[in-house]
DNA sequence: ATGGCTATATTCTATAGA
Protein backbone atom coordinates (compact mmCIF):
# COMPACT_ATOMS: atom_id res chain seq x y z
CA UNK A 1 0.00 0.00 0.00
CA UNK A 2 1.07 3.63 -0.37
CA UNK A 3 2.93 5.32 2.41
CA UNK A 4 0.80 7.22 4.70
CA UNK A 5 1.56 10.72 4.90
CA UNK A 6 2.08 10.57 8.44
CA UNK A 7 4.13 8.50 10.50
CA UNK A 8 1.90 6.54 13.16
CA UNK A 9 2.87 5.09 16.60
CA UNK A 10 0.52 2.61 18.55
CA UNK A 11 0.57 1.13 21.72
CA UNK A 12 -1.21 -2.76 22.28
CA UNK A 13 -1.03 -4.48 25.14
CA UNK A 14 -1.87 -8.03 23.77
CA UNK A 15 -1.95 -9.69 26.76
CA UNK A 16 -0.14 -13.04 25.43
CA UNK A 17 1.51 -12.40 22.17
CA UNK A 18 1.43 -16.29 21.52
CA UNK A 19 -2.64 -16.60 21.86
CA UNK A 20 -3.18 -13.17 20.48
CA UNK A 21 -0.22 -13.65 17.40
CA UNK A 22 -3.48 -14.12 14.74
CA UNK A 23 -5.02 -10.55 15.87
CA UNK A 24 -1.35 -9.14 16.37
CA UNK A 25 -0.85 -10.08 12.71
CA UNK A 26 -3.89 -9.46 11.35
CA UNK A 27 -3.75 -5.14 13.24
CA UNK A 28 -0.53 -4.65 11.32
CA UNK A 29 -1.71 -5.72 8.09
CA UNK A 30 -4.41 -3.59 8.21
CA UNK A 31 -3.65 -0.57 10.32
CA UNK A 32 0.14 -0.41 9.16
CA UNK A 33 1.23 0.98 11.83
CA UNK A 34 5.05 2.51 11.68
CA UNK A 35 5.96 1.74 15.40
CA UNK A 36 4.28 -0.50 17.51
CA UNK A 37 4.65 -0.78 21.38
CA UNK A 38 3.82 -3.79 22.66
CA UNK A 39 2.82 -4.90 26.71
CA UNK A 40 2.21 -8.10 28.07
CA UNK A 41 3.75 -10.42 26.14
CA UNK A 42 3.82 -13.36 28.29
CA UNK A 43 6.55 -15.02 26.37
CA UNK A 44 10.73 -15.33 27.43
CA UNK A 45 12.89 -13.90 24.82
CA UNK A 46 13.04 -17.84 23.18
CA UNK A 47 9.34 -17.75 22.62
CA UNK A 48 8.91 -14.27 21.02
CA UNK A 49 7.67 -14.72 17.26
CA UNK A 50 9.98 -13.21 15.82
CA UNK A 51 10.01 -15.30 12.54
CA UNK A 52 6.50 -14.29 11.84
CA UNK A 53 6.92 -10.51 12.74
CA UNK A 54 9.49 -10.31 10.26
CA UNK A 55 7.64 -12.09 7.62
CA UNK A 56 4.85 -9.18 8.31
CA UNK A 57 8.27 -6.57 7.26
CA UNK A 58 8.55 -5.61 10.72
CA UNK A 59 11.82 -5.61 12.94
CA UNK A 60 11.48 -5.89 16.89
CA UNK A 61 13.06 -5.52 20.10
CA UNK A 62 11.88 -7.24 22.92
CA UNK A 63 12.47 -8.09 26.22
CA UNK A 64 11.00 -11.24 27.62
CA UNK A 65 10.24 -12.70 30.94
CA UNK A 66 8.64 -16.09 32.13
CA UNK A 67 5.20 -16.04 32.58
CA UNK A 68 4.06 -12.28 32.89
CA UNK A 69 4.72 -8.87 31.73
CA UNK A 70 7.33 -8.60 28.68
CA UNK A 71 7.17 -5.52 26.12
CA UNK A 72 8.54 -5.43 22.93
CA UNK A 73 8.75 -2.40 20.15
CA UNK A 74 8.26 -3.65 16.40
CA UNK A 75 8.91 -1.08 13.03
CA UNK A 76 7.72 -1.47 9.48
CA UNK A 77 10.27 -1.72 7.13
CA UNK A 78 13.10 -0.94 9.64
CA UNK A 79 15.52 -1.77 12.43
CA UNK A 80 14.53 -0.21 15.90
CA UNK A 81 18.30 0.80 17.66
CA UNK A 82 18.18 -0.02 21.61
CA UNK A 83 18.79 2.96 23.57
CA UNK A 84 17.91 0.71 27.26
CA UNK A 85 15.90 -2.30 28.28
CA UNK A 86 15.16 -1.35 31.68
CA UNK A 87 14.80 1.37 33.96
CA UNK A 88 17.38 2.75 35.97
CA UNK A 89 16.81 3.29 39.52
CA UNK A 90 16.44 0.24 41.01
CA UNK A 91 19.13 -2.92 40.68
CA UNK A 92 17.41 -6.05 41.80
CA UNK A 93 14.03 -5.28 39.93
CA UNK A 94 13.60 -7.87 37.46
CA UNK A 95 10.27 -7.29 35.93
CA UNK A 96 10.18 -6.75 32.01
CA UNK A 97 8.51 -3.69 31.82
CA UNK A 98 10.46 -0.99 29.87
CA UNK A 99 12.00 -0.76 26.59
CA UNK A 100 13.69 2.61 24.84
CA UNK A 101 14.43 2.30 21.20
CA UNK A 102 14.60 5.02 18.22
CA UNK A 103 12.60 4.31 15.72
CA UNK A 104 11.69 6.14 12.77
CA UNK A 105 13.37 9.29 13.82
CA UNK A 106 11.95 8.89 17.24
CA UNK A 107 13.08 8.14 20.84
CA UNK A 108 10.09 5.64 21.82
CA UNK A 109 9.91 4.50 25.72
CA UNK A 110 7.79 1.78 26.00
CA UNK A 111 6.33 1.58 28.92
CA UNK A 112 4.18 -1.23 30.94
CA UNK A 113 3.75 -0.15 34.65
CA UNK A 114 2.97 -2.32 37.37
CA UNK A 115 -1.00 -2.20 38.01
CA UNK A 116 -0.29 -1.99 41.83
CA UNK A 117 -3.20 -4.67 43.03
CA UNK A 118 -4.26 -5.06 45.81
CA UNK A 119 -3.71 -1.59 47.01
CA UNK A 120 -2.80 -0.97 49.69
CA UNK A 121 0.37 -3.43 49.81
CA UNK A 122 3.56 -4.30 48.26
CA UNK A 123 2.32 -4.59 45.40
CA UNK A 124 1.12 -0.87 45.05
CA UNK A 125 4.59 0.26 46.78
CA UNK A 126 6.15 -1.39 44.17
CA UNK A 127 3.90 0.73 41.38
CA UNK A 128 4.48 4.14 42.97
CA UNK A 129 8.15 3.35 42.89
CA UNK A 130 8.44 2.27 39.58
CA UNK A 131 6.51 5.09 38.90
CA UNK A 132 8.85 7.21 40.86
CA UNK A 133 11.64 6.01 38.53
CA UNK A 134 9.50 6.35 35.69
CA UNK A 135 9.37 10.30 36.18
CA UNK A 136 12.96 10.56 37.25
CA UNK A 137 13.82 8.81 33.80
CA UNK A 138 11.81 10.69 32.18
CA UNK A 139 13.10 14.10 33.35
CA UNK A 140 16.27 13.40 31.14
CA UNK A 141 14.03 13.46 27.94
CA UNK A 142 11.70 15.82 28.36
CA UNK A 143 13.31 18.82 27.67
CA UNK A 144 15.30 17.23 24.40
CA UNK A 145 15.22 18.57 21.25
CA UNK A 146 14.91 15.73 19.75
CA UNK A 147 11.47 13.99 19.46
CA UNK A 148 10.55 11.53 22.56
CA UNK A 149 7.51 9.44 22.96
CA UNK A 150 6.57 7.80 25.91
CA UNK A 151 3.65 4.86 24.96
CA UNK A 152 2.16 2.16 26.99
CA UNK A 153 0.03 0.71 29.55
CA UNK A 154 0.45 2.93 32.22
CA UNK A 155 -2.04 1.49 34.94
CA UNK A 156 -3.55 4.80 35.13
CA UNK A 157 -7.49 5.87 35.10
CA UNK A 158 -6.49 9.65 35.37
CA UNK A 159 -9.94 11.39 36.19
CA UNK A 160 -12.50 9.71 36.86
CA UNK A 161 -13.79 11.07 33.39
CA UNK A 162 -11.80 7.85 31.61
CA UNK A 163 -13.88 5.56 33.37
CA UNK A 164 -17.32 4.12 32.72
CA UNK A 165 -18.51 4.15 36.24
CA UNK A 166 -15.74 5.29 39.02
CA UNK A 167 -17.77 4.30 42.11
CA UNK A 168 -17.34 0.41 41.23
CA UNK A 169 -13.49 1.39 41.20
CA UNK A 170 -12.66 3.90 43.78
CA UNK A 171 -10.08 1.21 45.76
CA UNK A 172 -8.43 -0.23 43.11
CA UNK A 173 -5.01 0.58 42.51
CA UNK A 174 -5.30 2.67 39.10
CA UNK A 175 -7.59 5.39 40.33
CA UNK A 176 -5.62 6.10 44.12
CA UNK A 177 -4.83 9.59 44.80
CA UNK A 178 -1.01 8.79 44.65
CA UNK A 179 -1.50 6.85 41.06
CA UNK A 180 -3.15 9.90 39.47
CA UNK A 181 -0.76 12.57 41.48
CA UNK A 182 2.35 10.50 39.82
CA UNK A 183 0.41 11.06 36.82
CA UNK A 184 -0.11 14.24 36.74
CA UNK A 185 3.52 14.74 38.15
CA UNK A 186 4.93 13.19 34.96
CA UNK A 187 2.49 14.73 32.78
CA UNK A 188 4.09 18.55 34.59
CA UNK A 189 6.99 17.72 33.37
CA UNK A 190 5.98 18.95 29.58
CA UNK A 191 4.63 15.68 28.32
CA UNK A 192 1.31 15.89 26.27
CA UNK A 193 -1.60 13.00 27.28
CA UNK A 194 -2.73 12.97 23.41
CA UNK A 195 -5.91 11.51 23.11
CA UNK A 196 -7.04 13.54 25.87
CA UNK A 197 -5.94 16.96 24.83
CA UNK A 198 -7.76 16.21 21.38
CA UNK A 199 -10.66 14.48 22.52
CA UNK A 200 -11.59 16.83 25.87
CA UNK A 201 -15.11 15.39 25.11
CA UNK A 202 -15.08 11.79 24.29
CA UNK A 203 -13.94 9.11 26.83
CA UNK A 204 -11.51 7.48 24.86
CA UNK A 205 -11.48 3.66 26.30
CA UNK A 206 -8.79 1.85 25.52
CA UNK A 207 -9.42 -1.10 27.98
CA UNK A 208 -12.37 -3.02 28.99
CA UNK A 209 -12.30 -6.39 31.19
CA UNK A 210 -13.41 -9.69 30.76
CA UNK A 211 -16.42 -9.58 33.02
CA UNK A 212 -20.19 -8.70 32.82
CA UNK A 213 -20.02 -7.82 28.78
CA UNK A 214 -18.35 -4.84 29.85
CA UNK A 215 -17.11 -4.81 26.24
CA UNK A 216 -20.61 -5.09 25.14
CA UNK A 217 -22.05 -2.53 27.39
CA UNK A 218 -18.66 0.07 26.10
CA UNK A 219 -17.67 -0.31 29.94
CA UNK A 220 -14.10 0.73 29.62
CA UNK A 221 -11.48 2.99 31.06
CA UNK A 222 -8.49 4.63 29.33
CA UNK A 223 -4.97 3.61 30.93
CA UNK A 224 -2.86 3.39 27.27
CA UNK A 225 -1.45 6.48 27.34
CA UNK A 226 0.86 8.15 24.64
CA UNK A 227 3.13 11.16 25.97
CA UNK A 228 4.81 13.06 23.11
CA UNK A 229 7.28 15.59 24.60
CA UNK A 230 7.27 19.55 23.74
CA UNK A 231 9.69 18.85 20.88
CA UNK A 232 7.43 16.30 19.29
CA UNK A 233 4.16 17.01 20.09
CA UNK A 234 3.81 20.16 17.49
CA UNK A 235 4.15 17.26 14.64
CA UNK A 236 0.69 15.20 16.38
CA UNK A 237 -1.99 15.38 13.54
CA UNK A 238 -4.14 12.78 15.10
CA UNK A 239 -4.65 10.04 17.61
CA UNK A 240 -7.62 7.10 17.93
CA UNK A 241 -8.31 4.15 19.35
CA UNK A 242 -8.49 0.47 17.41
CA UNK A 243 -11.60 -0.77 19.00
CA UNK A 244 -12.28 -3.14 15.80
CA UNK A 245 -9.50 -5.18 17.53
CA UNK A 246 -11.24 -5.11 20.76
CA UNK A 247 -14.38 -7.04 19.46
CA UNK A 248 -12.32 -9.99 17.46
CA UNK A 249 -13.39 -13.32 19.17
CA UNK A 250 -11.07 -14.10 21.54
CA UNK A 251 -9.46 -10.62 21.93
CA UNK A 252 -6.73 -8.73 24.53
CA UNK A 253 -9.22 -6.95 27.31
CA UNK A 254 -6.88 -3.85 25.54
CA UNK A 255 -7.15 -1.83 22.39
CA UNK A 256 -4.09 -0.80 20.44
CA UNK A 257 -4.43 3.24 20.29
CA UNK A 258 -2.01 5.17 18.21
CA UNK A 259 -1.13 8.41 17.10
CA UNK A 260 -0.26 10.35 14.15
CA UNK A 261 2.45 12.34 13.52
CA UNK A 262 4.08 14.61 10.30
CA UNK A 263 7.04 12.91 9.02
C1' DA B 1 -17.73 -7.29 49.67
C1' DT B 2 -17.54 -10.45 45.99
C1' DG B 3 -17.28 -12.19 41.46
C1' DG B 4 -17.31 -12.13 36.88
C1' DC B 5 -13.15 -13.89 32.54
C1' DT B 6 -8.44 -15.04 30.38
C1' DA B 7 -3.78 -16.52 30.56
C1' DT B 8 0.26 -18.88 32.66
C1' DA B 9 2.85 -22.33 35.22
C1' DT B 10 3.00 -24.01 39.83
C1' DT B 11 -1.35 -27.84 35.48
C1' DC B 12 -7.39 -29.86 37.57
C1' DT B 13 -5.43 -25.60 41.45
C1' DA B 14 -3.06 -21.22 42.31
C1' DT B 15 -1.55 -16.68 40.82
C1' DA B 16 -1.88 -12.38 38.20
C1' DG B 17 -4.12 -9.21 35.61
C1' DA B 18 -7.13 -4.45 35.89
Amino acid sequence: MARRKTLRIATFNVNGIRPRLPHLLEWLEKEKPDVACLQELKATDAQFPKEAIEAAGYGALWVGQTSWNGVAVLTRDAEPVESRRRLPGERDDTQARYLEVAAHGVMVGCIYLPNGNPQPGPKFDYKLRWFKRLIRHAKTLVDSEHPVLLAGDFNVVPTDFDIYNPKHWRRDALLQPETREAYATLLAQGWTDTLRELYPDEPMFTFWDYFRQHWERDAGLRIDHLLPNPALWPRVRAAGVDRWVRGLEKASDHAPTWIDLDR
